[in-house]
RNA sequence: GGGCGGUUAGCUCAGUUGGUAGAGCAACUCGUUUACACCGAGUGGGUCGGGGGUUCGAGUCCCUCACCGCCCACCA
C-alpha cells in the first residue's frame, strides 16, 4: 500500500466503485428482513452544500450505512426541492444579468421553460456534492418535488405533481382546503403571500408620530387626564382626539378610531366622528370612534386608529366591531395607484351604521387615496403623508425637552435651549416583519388566499408524537414541537408566482349571474385533471352547456358565459369558459408530502409497502415547523399513518465565535474546502464528534485538522499491520493465547458495545469517541508497541498476533467505517483479498463473551507498570535512552507469572535490562508500588535526591488526602446505613488500596533519604 | 412579554439513571527505538457562573440570582 493516503484521487475512485456497484441501491447488502428508511431533507434545488448540509447528511450517513452494514433493507432516499421563491427569484436574477426578457415579458409558460432550463443546467450542483461528502443515497431513485409537472421536460417525470394535486383536492374535498378573504403576510418584492413562518420580525429604529385626528363638525369635548392617585393633572376643551401611529401612510385606510371601553379621557366622544387628517380637506373621510379591548389606555395616547386591512390587529379589532377594511396599496407595496374608489354600496352601510341618513354618504365620490399619493412607494407616502400633516398643523405639538422626544444633539445656541414647541415624533425600536427571502418589509394585505385547516390536521400530529408512534429526540424539541402544533393558525398555501404545483382550481361565473348586472359573481371547481372539471361543472350549469377553459397568459382572466333567449324570455346557458386559478401552492406544501410523494404514491408501489411509514428523520430544529410539522400533519391526513418512527433534531453548525454562519458576516466556512484540504472523512469524523445531541456545534478548522490526523495515524497502523504480515484478517474471532492478543480481543468487543450503544442513542459524538480512543490509544498506542517483539521473525507468538492484529484491525475498519467510509474502504481492498467491499461488510456481533477478564486485569497491570516508570524517568530527568535495570521486590506468584508473560514487552517499552526478582529492595533504589509486588530501580547516584522527595512527597499528600476522604466517608454511620452495600464495598477497597499504597510510598521515602 | 438552552482546565467541548471531574487543541519538558513528526513519552492546569436547599453523598435533582445565546409573540 502507499506511504500516504491520497484522499481527493482515492474518494474519487471509490465513491465511482460505490456507484457502479449499486452499494447503495435500496436493499443492498439486504440479509434481514427489517427495512431502515431514511428520507433526506431535500436541498432546495438552488442550493450549494454548505456546513448544515455536511452535518445533517454526514449523521444520516452515518446511520444509513451502520444499518445496511447490519444487514438491514435499507434506502436513503435523496432528492431534491423545487423552492418556489428561491428559484423563481434565481431564474429571474439570471435573465436580468443576462440582459434577457424578464419574466412578466416572457409569459408564464416561456418563463417556466427557462426555470427548467436552469435546473437541467445547474440544479445537480449539490448532488455530486453531496456524494463527494459520501452520503451513500439511493442515487437512482433521486426525486424532485416538481417531478411530473405539466411542462416539465424529458427526464423529469415521476408522480410527485400528481401526489400534490390528489393531496390537494382530497383535502379540499373533505373540507380541510378552503380558500378565504384574509389578511395574509405581503411580500411587496416577489408581490406574494408567504406564511407567518416566512417572516422575520426585527427590531429597528422606527418612530412614533402623534397626530390630531379633529372631531365631525368643530364639536369639543373636556378631555381630563389624572394620575395614577387620580389627581388631576391636565383639563383642556379639545376639538380633536389625539392618535399615535407609527404607520402614517396607513392612515388613508383608518375605518375607526378605538379607545379602551374604561378609558374615561375619552367617554365623551365615544360614539362620535372624527376626520382623518390627510388629503384634500373637501374629501376627508369621517370615522366613528369606537370602544374595544385591545387598545392599551398607559400607551400612546391610549387611542389606536384602526386599519383593518394593513394590521393583523386592527384586523382582528375591524372583525369584532364591524369596522370595514379598506386596502391601500398594490401588490408591489406602493400606494394604489388607482386610488381604489370605494363603493357606493359600502360607503352607505358605513353611513347608516355612523348614525346619518344614507344619503348623506358623500364617500361614494371619493377615492381612498388622493391623487398626491398614488403610486407613491408606501415608504415615500409615509413621508409625504407626515409632512403635510405637520405642514397643516395637526401635528400634536410637546416641548422640545419632552423625555420622549429622547436625547437630541445640545444646541449651540444658548438661546435655543429654552423649551420651544415641536411635533411630537418619539424615536423608538419597535419590531417590524421582513420577508425571509426578500428582506423588504412585509405589508399585512387583505387578499383572498387559499387555506389549509392546521388546526384540524394538527390533532392527529399532536396525538402521533404524544402516544409515541413518533419519537421525537431530544424530547425538549417534542415540546417545540407540541407548542406550535397546539397554537397553530390557519396555514396560507396559496402563492403568487409562477414555478410551483399550480392550484387545481378552476373558476367560473355563478349560473345566475347573467341576470344580474354589474360584477357577475364567481364560482370554483377543485379536481385533479379538466375532465373531471367539465363533469362538476356540467353537474352544475346543466349537461348540455359546453365547457371551455380560457388559455392562461399571467392568468386572471375573466371567465366568461354565453346564453341564449328561450321562449318564455328567461335565458338559458349555452357555454361557459372556466379559468384556472393562477397562483401555486407554497413549497413546503409538497415538500410536506416527501415521504410519500418520494415512495410513488398514490400508486400502490412496492416502495411504499416497503418502506412507508419510515425509519428516522434526521433534520434541523429550524425545520421543525416548516417542515416535520407539515410532514406529520399530510402524512397523516393522507394515509392514516405517522410518517416517521423517530425524528432526530440535531442543532446548527456555527463559526467559531458561536454565530449563524451568514453571508453578510462573511463566516461562511465551506465544506468544499474543507473535504479538498482534509479529506471528506476528517470533515465528517468532525461532525460526528461534535454532535452532542441537541447542542450547536462551534466548528474550528483546528479540530477537522486533527481527525485527518486520526485517519492518517488508521492508515500507518495499518501499513504497520501490513509490513508484519498481518494482514486478512478471518471473520470469525480468532483464538489467542497471549495474553496482549486476548485483551485486544475483548477491547474490540467493547468498542462494539460502546459504539454500537451510542448510535442506537444517536449519540454520534459517544460512538466518535470510542473509535478514536480505541484506535488511537488501544490499538495504536498499546496493542502495536507490545506486539512488535511478537511480530519478529521467529518469535512464538508471530503467527498468532498476526491473525488477531488482522483481525483486530479489520474490525477497526468495519466499525469506522459508517463515519470514515473513504479511508476505510480504500484500506479494506490495500489489506486483503476480500469477497465484497467494505460497504457491505459484516458488522460484528461479538460482546463481552469474547472478552478475558484476567488478560484485561493483567494488561491493565502491565500498562501502569510501564507508565509508573516512564513517568518516574521522566521526572528523574534521566535519559530516555538509557537502559534502567529493575527488581521486583515482595512479589506475589501472581504478579511474578505476570511478569513472566509479559516481560519481553514490558523490557522493550519501559527500557529495561531483564528484570529479576528480589526478596529486599536493593540499595539506592526508588521504588514504585504495582498491584502485588513493589518495582525497584537501583537508581543511586543517577537520581536527583530532593526531586524524588518531593515527587514521592506529592503522590503521599494525594493519597492522604484521599484516604483522610474516604476514612470521614466510611465513619459515617448514615453513609453506612443509607448508601447501598455496593458502593459502600468500593469505597472500602478503595481506603485499603489507598492505604497499602501509601505505605509502601512511605518506604520508598524512607530510602530515598537514605541516599542522600 | 412568554418559552428554551448555555455558563466545567488557557480555548472548544464531553460528562447516559446523583457515588469526590474527562477529551481534543494550546502550553511546558524530553525524544532521530525499523507504522506514523499529520509522531512518541511525560508534565502542569478546574472552589464544575454566584447563593440557598434536598441527600449519607450534587457538575448531575429543586429554588433563586447574574450574565450570554436562541426561538416564539399583535402593544398602535
Amino acid at each position: 500500500m502507499d506511504k500516504t493516503f491520497n484522499a481527493t484521487a482515492s474518494e474519487a475512485a471509490i465513491s465511482t466503485r460505490w456507484q457502479e456497484t449499486g452499494a447503495f441501491r435500496a436493499g443492498a447488502n439486504k440479509s434481514r428482513d427489517e427495512t431502515f428508511c431514511v428520507m433526506i431533507p431535500p436541498p432546495n434545488v438552488t442550493g450549494s452544500l454548505h456546513m448544515g448540509h455536511a452535518f445533517n447528511n454526514t449523521l444520516q450517513d452515518i446511520l444509513v450505512r451502520w444499518h445496511r452494514m447490519r444487514g438491514f433493507d435499507t434506502l436513503w432516499q435523496p432528492g431534491q426541492d423545487h423552492a418556489g421563491i428561491a428559484t423563481q427569484m434565481v431564474v429571474e436574477r439570471k435573465l436580468a444579468a443576462e440582459g434577457q426578457p424578464g419574466r412578466r415579458e416572457l409569459g408564464r409558460e416561456a418563463f417556466l421553460e427557462k426555470v427548467w432550463e436552469w435546473k437541467k443546467e445547474s440544479g445537480g450542483t449539490i448532488i455530486e456534492q453531496l456524494k463527494r461528502l459520501g452520503a451513500s443515497c439511493d442515487w437512482e431513485r433521486n426525486a424532485f418535488t416538481m417531478s411530473g409537472a405539466p411542462g416539465a421536460p424529458e427526464g423529469e417525470e415521476g408522480n410527485f405533481h400528481d401526489a400534490v394535486i390528489k393531496v390537494f383536492v382530497d383535502l379540499y374535498n373533505k373540507g380541510l382546503i378552503y380558500r378565504g378573504k384574509r389578511l395574509v403576510n405581503w411580500d411587496p418584492h416577489f408581490e406574494t403571500a408567504i406564511s407567518d413562518l416566512e417572516v422575520e420580525n426585527l427590531e429597528v429604529e422606527g418612530h412614533m408620530w402623534h397626530f390630531k385626528y379633529p372631531l365631525a363638525g368643530g364639536a369639543t369635548y373636556e378631555y381630563v387626564e389624572k394620575d395614577e392617585d387620580g389627581n388631576v393633572v391636565l383639563r383642556e376643551t379639545r376639538d380633536y382626539i389625539s392618535i399615535a401611529t407609527t404607520r402614517p401612510e396607513t392612515m388613508l385606510g383608518d375605518g375607526a378610531v378605538a379607545v379602551h371601553p374604561d378609558d374615561e379621557r375619552y367617554a365623551p366622544i365615544v360614539g362620535k366622528l372624527c376626520e382623518i387628517p390627510v388629503g384634500p380637506k373637501e374629501h376627508r373621510r369621517l370615522i366613528p370612534i369606537i370602544t374595544d379591548e385591545y387598545p392599551d389606555p398607559d400607551f400612546g395616547s391610549g387611542a389606536v386608529k384602526i386599519t383593518g386591512a394593513h394590521d393583523f390587529n386592527d384586523y382582528a379589532v375591524a372583525k369584532r366591531g364591524n369596522i370595514p377594511c379598506y386596502r391601500l396599496m398594490d401588490t408591489n407595496g406602493a400606494m394604489r395607484a388607482d386610488g381604489a374608489a370605494y363603493s357606493e354600496e359600502a360607503a352607505k352601510a358605513a353611513a347608516i351604521r355612523d348614525g346619518r341618513e344614507a344619503s348623506e354618504a358623500k364617500i361614494d365620490a371619493i377615492n381612498l387615496v388622493p391623487e398626491a399619493y398614488r403610486g407613491m412607494d408606501r415608504f415615500e407616502a409615509r413621508k409625504a403623508v407626515v409632512a403635510d400633516i405637520t405642514a397643516e398643523g395637526l401635528a400634536v405639538m410637546t416641548l422640545s425637552d419632552d423625555p420622549r422626544l429622547g436625547k437630541r444633539p445640545k444646541k449651540k445656541d444658548a438661546e435655543e435651549e429654552v423649551a420651544t414647541p415641536v411635533p411630537l415624533v418619539e424615536a423608538k425600536t419597535i419590531m417590524q416583519p421582513f420577508g425571509d427571502r426578500s428582506k423588504v418589509v412585509i405589508e399585512p394585505m387583505l387578499t383572498d388566499q387559499w387555506f389549509v385547516k392546521a388546526d384540524v390536521l394538527a390533532e392527529e400530529a399532536i396525538a402521533a408524537v404524544e402516544d409515541g408512534r413518533t419519537k421525537i429526540l431530544p424530547e425538549r424539541d417534542a415540546r417545540v414541537y407540541f407548542n406550535w402544533m397546539r397554537n397553530i393558525e390557519p396555514w396560507c398555501i396559496s402563492r403568487q408566482l409562477w414555478w410551483g404545483h399550480r392550484i387545481p382550481v378552476w373558476y367560473g361565473p355563478t349560473k345566475d349571474s347573467h341576470e344580474k348586472e354589474g360584477v357577475a359573481g364567481s364560482v370554483h371547481f377543485c379536481a385533479a385533471n379538466e375532465a373531471d372539471v367539465i363533469e362538476q361543472a356540467k353537474a352544475y350549469y346543466g349537461d348540455d352547456v359546453e365547457v371551455s377553459f380560457l388559455t392562461d397568459g399571467v392568468g386572471g382572466q375573466m371567465s366568461g358565459m354565453g346564453s341564449t333567449s328561450q321562449a318564455d324570455g328567461t335565458l338559458k346557458i349555452t357555454s361557459v369558459s372556466l379559468s384556472r386559478d393562477p397562483d401555486v401552492l407554497d413549497t413546503w406544501f409538497s415538500s410536506g408530502l416527501w415521504p410519500i410523494g418520494t415512495l410513488g404514491w398514490p400508486e400502490d408501489t412496492s416502495e411504499m409497502q416497503r418502506f412507508f411509514p419510515t425509519s428516522t428523520l434526521v433534520t434541523g430544529f429550524d425545520i421543525i415547523f416548516f417542515w416535520v410539522a407539515r410532514m406529520m400533519m399530510m402524512q397523516l391526513a393522507v394515509t392514516g399513518q405517522a410518517p416517521f418512527d423517530t425524528v432526530y433534531v440535531h442543532a446548527l453548525v456555527r463559526d467559531e465565535k458561536g454565530r449563524k454562519m451568514s453571508k453578510s458576516i462573511g463566516n461562511v466556512i465551506d465544506p468544499l474546502n474543507l473535504i479538498d484540504k482534509y479529506g471528506a472523512d476528517a470533515v465528517r469524523f468532525t461532525m460526528a464528534a461534535m454532535a452532542a445531541m441537541g447542542r450547536d456545534l462551534k466548528l474550528s478548522e483546528k479540530r477537522v485538522e486533527g481527525y485527518r490526523n486520526f485517519g492518517t495515524k488508521l492508515w500507518n497502523a495499518s501499513r504497520f499491520a501490513e509490513m508484519n504480515g498481518a494482514v486478512g484478517g478471518t471473520a470469525e474471532v480468532p483464538t489467542a493465547t497471549a495474553t496482549v492478543n486476548k485483551w485486544i480481543i475483548g477491547e474490540t468487543a467493547r468498542l462494539r458495545e460502546a459504539h454500537d450503544d451510542a448510535l442506537a442513542q444517536y449519540r454520534f459524538n459517544d460512538a466518535a469517541v470510542a473509535l478514536y480512543t480505541h484506535i488511537w490509544n488501544v490499538f495504536c498506542d498499546w496493542y502495536v508497541e507490545f506486539t512488535k517483539p511478537l511480530l519478529a521473525e521467529g518469535a512464538p507468538e508471530r503467527e498468532e498476533t498476526q491473525k488477531v492484529m488482522a483481525w483486530a484491525l479489520d474490525q477497526c475498519l468495519v466499525m469506522a467505517h459508517p463515519v470514515m467510509p473513504f479511508i476505510t474502504e480504500q484500506l479494506w481492498g490495500d489489506l486483503g483479498e476480500r469477497a465484497k467491499m467494505l460497504v457491505h461488510a459484516d458488522w460484528p456481533e461479538f460482546g463481552a463473551e469474547v472478552a478475558d477478564p484476567a488478560a484485561d486485569a493483567e494488561m491493565s497491570w502491565v500498562i501502569s507498570l510501564i507508565e509508573g516508570i516512564r513517568s518516574l524517568r521522566s521526572e528523574m530527568g534521566l535519559s530516555p535512552s538509557a537502559k534502567l535495570t529493575l527488581a521486583l521486590t515482595g512479589a506475589s506468584e501472581e504478579a511474578k507469572a505476570r511478569l513472566e508473560r509479559n516481560r519481553v514487552l514490558i523490557e522493550r517499552l519501559a527500557r529495561l535490562e531483564p528484570v529479576e526478582f528480589a526478596d529486599s529492595a536493593p540499595e539506592g533504589s526508588v521504588t514504585l508500588p504495582i498491584e502485588g509486588a513493589e518495582a525497584c530501580l537501583p537508581l543511586k547516584g543517577l537520581v536527583d535526591v530532593a526531586a524524588e522527595s518531593a515527587r514521592l512527597k506529592k503522590a503521599s499528600a494525594k493519597l492522604e488526602k484521599e484516604i483522610g476522604g474516604l476514612t470521614s466517608k466510611l465513619s459515617n454511620e448514615k453513609f453506612l446505613a443509607k448508601a447501598p452495600e455496593d458502593v459502600v464495598a468500593e469505597q472500602r477497597e478503595r481506603l485499603e488500596t489507598a492505604k497499602d499504597e501509601l505505605a509502601k510510598l512511605q518506604q520508598a521515602a524512607a530510602r530515598v533519604a537514605s541516599l542522600g
